[in-house]
DNA sequence: TCCTAGCCTTTACC
DNA sequence: AGGTAAAGGCTAG
């Protein structure tokens, strides 16, 4: 497929907003609901193999109008650099059950540890698949997670997070709430509604939110969002806020929701792409 | 209603 | 080898 819009895979695969996809010489390979396929980029040309060309649209975001979400952002220098550097890179259209799990195991971890927990959960509770000779596996159904026990899901690596994820799943699967439902809600009511999942607060609600149901106004505030606000834009802020966000190192709701409510009116309705390139930026740094 | 402190498991990296 | 930081959330007070 020849690309008509700007979009760079290494970018959107590698900015930490992604878990389970893998680079075998210089193809990506990814499972994306029940779809084993592989992709990579050449320059302008996207080949891929296993899925049809509309999935890899909608997955990969290509349908955003990047030109214009990038005017709509460029509010400063700083994150002008950062679009600059991580030019091409767009959000991810995940499923929004494996966008779930996976931002509730995410609580503090490092990205290397989120992913080998949904690897081993993979493994032991999806269905394999042979795909190009490897082996590959489907996240599990919300019933395998459902049915899961604790003991089981903790074998896995997730600790105390086990009993999060089984209860959500169980959640899920009892009383058939259909996720996709989320995407036709405004974003704080979408949001109001997972976090009364257990082992989901503001900050995992927003990256469900912004990574698989559409609210590219979501602005996931973590200790790197923190600390880039703390380094630049305190003078977005009021004196006394600053101050107290710097006492001391974790985030009260209510500090939460104070800089959230900062990105979202500062960057506009694309907040959430803005945050990404910020976030990879301050990561990538040194 | 809102805030704070203490607790919760495991992994990676220094 | 030992310590610390890691895309936080829950509960009691």
């Amino acid at each position: 497929m020849q690309l008509d819009v700007k979009f760079d895979l290494d970018f959107s695969l590698c900015c930490g907003q992604v878990f389970r996809w893998k680079k075998v010489g210089d193809w990506w390979y990814g499972v994306v609901g029940e779809n084993v396929f592989k992709i990579r980029q050449c320059g302008c040309e996207l080949e891929f193999d296993g899925i049809d060309e509309k999935v890899v649209k909608q997955y990969f975001g290509l349908n955003d109008d990047l030109e214009q979400i990038q005017r709509c952002i460029s509010k400063d220098d700083y994150i002008k650099q950062a679009l600059r550097r991580f030019e091409g890179l767009r959000i991810v259209r995940q499923v929004p059950w494996e966008c779930l799990i996976s931002f509730i195991c995410a609580t503090y971890k490092s990205i290397a540890a989120i992913e080998l927990m949904l690897k081993k959960i993979s493994i032991k509770f999806g269905e394999k698949k042979v795909f190009d000779g490897l082996d590959f596996y489907i996240f599990p159904t919300v019933e395998k997670l459902a049915l899961a026990s604790e003991n089981g899901l903790r074998e896995c690596g997730l600790g105390y997070r086990a009993k999060y994820v089984q209860a959500t799943a169980k959640k899920i699967w009892d009383k058939k709430i259909d996720l996709e439902f989320l995407k036709s809600l405004p974003y704080l009511d979408t949001r109001k509604k997972l976090v009364e999942f257990p082992g989901v607060g503001l900050k995992v609600a927003d990256c469900v939110s912004l990574f698989s149901l559409e609210k590219m106004e979501a602005f996931p505030v973590d200790v790197w969002v923190k600390r880039i606000v703390l380094k630049h834009y305190t003078d977005q802020l009021p004196e006394e806020f600053v101050k107290k966000l710097s006492s001391h190192d974790s985030l009260t709701n209510g500090e939460y929701e104070k800089v959230n409510a900062f990105g979202r009116s500062y960057f506009g309705a694309y907040a959430g792409y803005a945050q990404e390139y910020l976030f990879h930026h301050e990561r990538t740094q040194r």
